[in-house]
RNA sequence: GGCCCCGUGGCAGAGUGGUUAUGCAAAGGACUGCAAAUCCUUGUACAUCGGUUCGAUACCGGUCGGGGCCUCCA
């Protein structure tokens, strides 16, 4: 099957066409650590996870290599530290460690490579120097300049040029810049801020240049993938693409690159200074990662998304549902097992199609449904087994359904006594019909949260709140 | 001013030049002590105005509405 994907830098869908099928390479631009992440960091973190599960799928787990940093060199890292009164060591340590724990919640993998920009100082420098000697960056008032006049390409990825915007320029350019246009590539700090030793002075480098030292180093001068949110087209991934292509002479840096779209909250932007956000260590505390998970996977990842509490709530009752569905299967006494009748995978083939999660989570929901009626029919063991085996399977792809069903739901265990003597009693109240009385326990587990369902044999509950 | 995106039934959200997904919610039915779960059925949606076409929600153009980016800001 073919994996077509859309190419910000062709404007068009296209085939993916590998550079090497034995190592297909990625790269994407990850959080700035002076923040908890919010959901706007969680989806790309959540699509290119997808993507690379996808890829994985198609050319050999070990034949993907995924790089995604962590930049942990930035004002407002200096600036929160001053804040907080920390080190800035600390404050980056204690994000990264809370970054990497709710992406795991989320069902994020870890990828095969996360450096840090504060690794990468060396490769950076070196970086510079080269743009230095082959013309493409001057030194200037103790900062390292790009100069975007040295390359014919300035703009091809966001179709921005000079030309068009000089004029309206809103923001005040160095007055040192032979260009507007041009970017710092290297910039002083003072004594008392983090920085480093270089030929140009002590100082730091300037955003764009760490993807570029760190995706050359891990996956070469060009690869196949970058990605990252639709907000990094310009200036950051124009930037890094001049850079690259400038220091190695290459035409291109990656031969795809897909963005993914904006999250509002709650129908509006998302904001900061108007605490119009939701960091996912706080949804954390209310929700299963695995619903911010869906949530984030049913909207196709090139439109906007609106993250909301009731769209969580849906995605939670989605889950519910198929999570239920196997578990009705196999408290009917059924396992997972594949069979040898080839079905064409419904969710690979969504993705493949320019990764169309909404479709491919459509086709999780006509299994279930498959489910349910063999079982309601109670026929063809096999199917059902068969079907079970393709919804777990195939869910893989999309990071999801892979938790324990008592997990899901009955939470950590603790309760199941209680609950248990009270189904009891409200059992033997029924086959005495006092109704009356049964009802009231049921009403009671409602309150709680907890749903009975009384089958042929006996009554099971599930929490679903 | 420049570049770009979006507008689908009560809600969410795919897709397609003609047969009109999927999920949630709603109504009816089967089942049940009542429920729940599940299954079945129902609702004829594609901002607006033109154009192309035998035929457009889908292609083109205008309008209206919403959103993003436009240089040290991630």
């Amino acid at each position: 099957m073919k994996l077509k994907i859309t190419n910000t830098l062709m404007r068009k869908k296209q085939v993916f066409h590998t550079i090497d099928p034995l190592n297909v390479r990625v790269y994407v631009c990850g959080p700035t650590v002076y923040d908890y992440a919010h959901v706007g960091n969680a989806r790309p973190a959540v699509v290119f996870d997808v993507l690379v599960r996808a890829l994985r799928h198609i050319y050999g787990n070990a034949h993907v290599t995924y790089v995604t940093n962590i930049t942990d060199v930035d004002d407002k890292i200096i600036n929160r530290s001053k804040e907080r009164c920390i080190t800035m060591e600390a404050l980056t340590k204690e994000i990264i460690n809370i970054y990497k724990t709710d992406m795991a919640a989320i069902g994020v993998k870890k990828p095969d490579v996360q450096p840090r920009a504060t690794e990468y100082i060396g490769p950076m420098i070196a970086f510079t120097q080269r743009l230095i000697n082959l013309g493409h960056a001057y030194i200037t008032n103790n900062h390292v300049l790009f100069n975007v006049r040295s390359t014919a390409n300035y703009g091809q990825l966001s179709h921005r040029y000079e030309k068009d915007f000089i004029a309206e320029s809103r923001i005040d350019v160095l007055s040192f810049k032979r260009n507007p246009s041009d970017f710092v590539l290297w910039k002083p700090s003072a004594n008392d801020q983090q920085g480093w030793d270089s030929p140009w002075g002590y100082g730091r480098p300037g955003w764009h240049v760490e993807c570029s030292a760190m995706a050359a180093d891990n996956l070469g001068e060009t690869f196949d993938i970058h990605g990252g949110g639709i907000d990094l087209i310009f200036p950051h991934h124009e930037n890094e693409l001049a850079q690259t292509s400038c220091a190695f002479g290459h035409g291109t840096m990656a031969n795809y690159w897909m963005h993914n779209g904006f999250v509002t909250v709650e129908g509006k932007v998302m904001s900061k200074s108007r605490h119009n956000f939701y960091t996912i260590r706080d949804l954390l505390s209310r929700w299963p990662g695995e619903a911010i998970r869906f949530l984030l996977l049913s909207t196709h990842y090139r439109q906007p998304l609106n993250f909301s509490k009731s769209g969580l709530y849906e995605a939670k009752t989605q889950l519910n549902k198929l999570y239920g569905t196997i578990n009705r299967a196999r408290e009917s006494g059924y396992t997972p097992q594949c069979s040898l009748v080839q079905d064409n995978n419904l969710v690979l083939s969504a993705l493949c199609d320019d990764l169309n999660t909404p479709l491919a989570l459509t086709a999780l929901h006509q299994i279930a449904r498959k489910i349910n009626i063999a079982l309601n029919n109670k026929v063809c063991d096999w199917e059902i087994s068969d079907l079970m085996y393709k919804l777990l399977d195939w869910s893989k792809l999309l990071g999801l359904l892979q938790s324990d069903l008592k997990a899901w739901f009955k939470g950590d265990g603790k309760e199941d006594e209680e609950i248990e003597a009270l189904i009891a009693a409200r059992n033997a109240a029924r086959k005495a019909h006092n109704f009356r009385e049964a009802d009231k326990i049921r009403d009671k587990f409602k309150a709680r949260g907890i749903k009975l369902e009384d089958g042929a044999a006996n009554t099971t509950w599930k929490k679903i709140k």
